[in-house]
This record gives structure tokens, sequence and C-alpha cells, in this order.
DNA sequence: ATCTTATATAGGATTTATCATATATAAGAT
DNA sequence: ATCTTATATATGATAAATCCTATATAAGAT
């Protein structure tokens, strides 16, 4: 499972609790190409420790209720290390709008345009979302750009130019569809 | 859910069996935004003859097994009408090989172009498929073109757009990835 | 005082999807 | 004769994901 190795990923830059993976991990770093939910990575997190790969210790806190770190182990690095070479195959496409625009010919050109606008409006805030991590990152113009940051960049540049060409088709849709003769 | 209602919009064109839902409705018609399990489909069936929105009868075959013949209901209909302009919230993106570029910075470089070859080999088989499909597809400049054949064009050049920015994306990390130094 | 937000973990129930397998008929190939 | 492919439906088991709820501490706001 990919979630797994996401989890053993992120736990072998650093080690994490399960809240730190759900608000650090997923939310923030890498959230433009996975999302987890919180029920979710704990129960992985119980899975992982099961299978060997990860092992917890209890941090004691006292402004806090108390953590469970997790780390990564020799073994869990193996498969993480075996996973990582190992191709992926493509994700299946199912996109819940391309039904309603597949078999849309019975709406008005009014109701195609208002589902259209919301879906240009959704892509434009992913987009923007997307726009704004960019400048966080360092530039492939700064000197000092590690082969980590060039990696991040470059999975955060799919995202841009997937919602980019998104947001262009949509235009596009919302034009062809003005000129429709109902 | 999604797939209950690809199935009614099918069902809605022209009755169907599961079998036909499979390999003419998934297999072949909405290949590019949706894909279904044989056994899925068949459970969904189930499904939304309990639900009331379709029903079956049974064709009786000499040269092949019985076939059970899916139609949509009035009530059927009226709730694929409500869901064709419902709001869809954008599908979570979950992409497996991002965890493995975002991560791959332990690898070789050679283990990082080996994944974003096979990765762009199979989005350009895709990419062809698509323009497979685009083929057969009534041309814009055709004055015959109806309205759902606008919109099957329209629902294509989606999947077309996202492969081809995909591709070039992907030609792009690999002149990354073969100048950068190890 | 009470409410909300942040921090932190976890289980129950359900939905959605996949894989494997079973069953059965008929056509066509070796 | 036997094997494979196409046609056709269905169930068991499991995996993956989501939603809801429960529990508990502490800080900050109204």
């Amino acid at each position: 499972m990919s979630l797994q190795h996401a989890i053993l990923a992120l736990m072998s830059e650093v080690p994490m609790s399960g809240y730190d993976l759900k608000t650090i991990g997923f939310d923030r770093k890498v959230n433009h190409f996975w999302s987890a939910d919180q029920a979710q990575i704990y129960r992985t997190l119980d899975k992982l420790v099961e299978e060997g790969w990860a092992d917890s210790q209890l941090e004691i806190q006292h402004d806090h209720p108390n953590r469970k770190v997790y780390s990564i182990t020799p073994s869990g690095q193996e498969e993480l290390n075996r996973w990582l070479i190992e191709f992926q195959p493509l994700p299946v496409k199912r996109e819940p709008f391309l039904i309603q625009l597949f078999f849309g010919a019975g709406l008005s050109n009014q109701n195609l345009l208002s589902l259209l606008e919301s879906q240009l409006t959704n892509h434009q805030q992913r987009l923007n979302s997307y726009e704004q991590v960019s400048l966080k990152l360092p530039g492939v113009d700064n000197p000092a750009i590690s082969r980590a940051d060039i990696l991040h960049r470059l999975t955060l540049e799919c995202g841009l130019s997937s919602e980019k060409a998104l947001v262009e088709w949509l235009k596009k849709c919302i034009e062809v569809v003005k000129n429709l003769k109902e």
C-alpha cells in the first residue's frame, strides 16, 4: 500500500507522531499528491509496527497530551528502499464531474455552465494554493538548492502543470458551451 | 456514489446487462474518466434495484447464457437528473509515483531516470489510446455533430490535455535529473 | 463561567474498490 | 478430443478510505 510507504518515507526523514504526520506531513508537505484521513494514519501506524517496519516511544508532555513518536526500523528502511524503485502503475482515473459532462446533453446550457464554472473556481483555488507553496520552495536558480529540494519542486510542478491544463480546458469548455445551440 | 450514477446514465441511454456495462460502457465508452470492476458492477446493479432506480428483465438466449437486462426506472431517472447538476468536489489526489519522486533524493540518477522513463512510457500509451478514440468521434467541423457528441469530445479533450501536460512534465523531469550531480 | 481551538490518540461503522474464484454455455482453434 | 476465448452472472474475502464519535489536556477568547 502506498500510504504505508508515504508514512515510512516521512518517518525516515524525522520521527513523527500520528498527529505530526497528519498536520505537518499530509496536510502540508505532500498535500499536492497525497492526502490521508487521521483515522487511517493511526491505523496504518499500528500496521507498520505489527510488520516491524516502525516502532514507537511514548513522549511525556506536560503542556499537552502525551505523544507516541514513531521511528522507522532497519527493516522498515529496507522495505522503503525496495519500494522506492518499484514501478507504480498509473492510478485509475475516476472523475465524477466528467460523468456529468459526458452525459449532460439533456441539461440546459445554463446548467452546464454552472457545473463548469464551479469546477473552474475549485481548480483555480487549487492552482493558487500550489503557487503559494511554490513561493516557499528554494528556486532552481538558488545555488544552495539540494537534491531533495529539486525533487520537491518537480513534484509540485506536476501539480501546477496539471491544474493549469485543467483550468485552460475548463475555460475552453465554457466558451464551447456558451456557443452551443440548445 | 458516482458509480451508481454512471451506471444510471449509461442505462438511461439504452438498457444494458452487467456484461454490456462492463465491456461496452466502462471498458470502451467512458474508460478515459471512469473504470469499474466487474464484481462491483453486478453488486451496484443489485443496489440500484433495491433502491428502485433500476429494474431487470431476463432475456433468454440460445447461443449464449441468459442475460439480465437492466433499465432505469422513472425514480432512477429523477435521481439521475438531480445528480447531474449537483456540484462534485474535486477528486482527492493520490499519486504513488510522486511519493517516489518526492522522497527519491537517496536514489541514484539512474534509478530516478528508470522511474521517470517507465511513467513516461505509460502516459504516452494512455495518450495514444485517447488519440485513437478521438479519431472515431465526429470532428467539431462536422455539421451533423450532436450536442452529446460535442460533450463527449470535450471529456476526451480533458484526458488528452492532462496526459499531454504529464508527458511534457515527465520529459522535463528527465532532462533535469540527467543534469543532476549525484 | 463557557465556548472554541489546538494538541493528541483511537475505535465503530460503513463505503468503495479489488482480487480470486465458481458456475455455465457455445464457438473456434489445435 | 481438448484447450482457449467469448459470453454471462455471482459470491467470498480483503483492502483502502471516510465519517462519526469518544476521550483527554491546555490555552485563549467572549
